[in-house]
DNA sequence: CGGTACATTGAAGGGGCTCAATCCACGTGG
DNA sequence: CCACGTGGATTGAGCCCCTTCAATGTACCG
């Protein structure tokens, strides 16, 4: 492990894009037409930065727009009536914001920023016009939403059928390959700039739990994190405890759709 | 409860159109064109039955079409390796099978059908049709995913934050509103195809600890359940105890597309 | 009549929670 | 410069919800 260079400071692999990961992402389920990446780059038009830690969307507030992430990590979360979070889901650069958050007359959930983020707004009438004028791009949202719902499809098993060791072992390697495919991630390690609360919170778990699966991993040397850095000792047998199977991560080509 | 009067055996209301459940759910987010229905009904054209406990989609396999489920109940799973499953969801009457399940080369999960089943398969070839011809269609079964990944949401917050009675609570209410939506259930009762075991599998739960559950909830006089009907005694405390907020389940208007 | 599927109930054990204390890094104000 | 507060990490002790294992009942069906 580790022996790909590093390039400068954060060892990390260069994006193809930094700013547009989105259409990078769609562009892999099939090549765009000039006018289609057109398209996208003018929805990208005006870009918001949010600080960390800022709320982005409000449940209850009504929104009308979708919201591209460019640039940071966000999660989105509900607060139960007893105080208790659940993450829903985490966000990296290339997902769409605000679904399924957004699209009800008050938002369902809320969105925050975990680090500093940029955002590109679409406003809803963009959004039907990108369905009437470039149905490709239409399809292709809809298939980049499939993917997202065979995440949360596997989100369900880890809090549903898998232990604390497991879990957390699952969302190692879930983050590792997502991050690695927006060129966030080395080969064996990558930032993960969440608390060991936020990580519980995704997790179905107390933070003082975490920790201590956090420290199984260290002793039995299969993953360190350390100063939100995760590094990946052993991704093999991480696997077969997590129960991983990448697949459902890939991004493949919309098959028949030239 | 129970003050509306039953119509014939079942006691619950009448669909609006009891073959092409999907077609009236996506009239429910616009008004759709004639040449829209049309189009929608010529999907719907080859129809095949599949008996109760048979497989639909096995997962591992490709598969070329989507499948819109017209009558009967079914529901999306995963087995893990030491032999535990987790249901990811349960598909009723207007709602697409395969999603996202076929949306790889290999099916990423399983399908099974409870109760004898009516699908009309839809290739792929006839979605991106669809998408083209037909952009506002496009757009509206964007939203209706939407609305799935809600329902996918609010069973993470079932799984990762609520307990066992709760959980339990929560899946009645969250059915009886999906089933009455499509003309299934009456104002305080319906009929629910699952076993015990079912359940638990899809509450994360084991059938045994479904069972005590079960026996609370009568204790209780909030649900009775027996002979695969539920009966719910006291909505409202069951609510309350479950946290259970319909609204991320209501069907509303696509905000602008006219 | 035996076999299968499903429901039901009990007893014991454990995995993760709750409550609690401590430590450390960091920023802020006196 | 130091006192203090805060956010986060770490560790321990006891408890409880749910699992595991087990046994029994019951309806249905070949």
């Amino acid at each position: 492990m580790g022996n790909l260079p590093s390039n400068g400071d954060t060892g990390e692999t260069k994006p193809v894009s930094i700013t547009y990961p989105l259409i990078d992402r769609l562009a892999a389920y099939a090549p765009l037409s000039d006018a289609e990446r057109a398209f996208m780059l003018e929805l990208h038009a005006t870009k918001r930065t949010i600080a960390r830690h800022r709320e982005i969307i409000v449940a209850g507030r009504p929104y009308e727009a979708l919201l591209v992430l460019c640039e940071g990590v966000i999660f989105r979360y509900k607060i139960l009536a007893d105080g208790k979070r659940q993450i829903l889901g985490l966000g990296l650069p290339g997902d769409l914001i605000g679904f399924p958050a957004c699209l009800y007359n008050g938002a369902v959930n809320s969105v925050s920023a975990v680090t500093d983020v940029i955002i590109a707004p679409v406003p809803f009438a963009r959004l039907f016009e990108l369905f009437r004028r470039f149905p490709r791009l239409g399809l292709a949202l809809f298939w980049a939403s499939a993917q997202e719902a065979a995440i949360y499809s596997e989100h369900l098993v880890n809090l549903g059928r898998r232990n604390a060791y497991q879990r957390l072992a699952h969302l190692i390697l879930e983050m590792h390959v997502r991050l690695r495919a927006v060129g966030r991630a080395d080969a064996s390690s990558y930032c993960l700039p969440l608390t060991q609360d936020l990580l519980a919170d995704a997790l179905g778990l107390t933070g003082q739990h975490v920790n201590r699966m956090i420290r199984c991993l260290r002793e039995e040397e299969l993953v360190t994190i350390e100063d939100r850095r995760v590094v990946i000792h052993n991704a093999a047998s991480l696997a077969i405890i997590a129960g991983f199977e990448k697949q459902y991560l890939m991004s493949e080509q919309i098959p028949g759709l030239n």
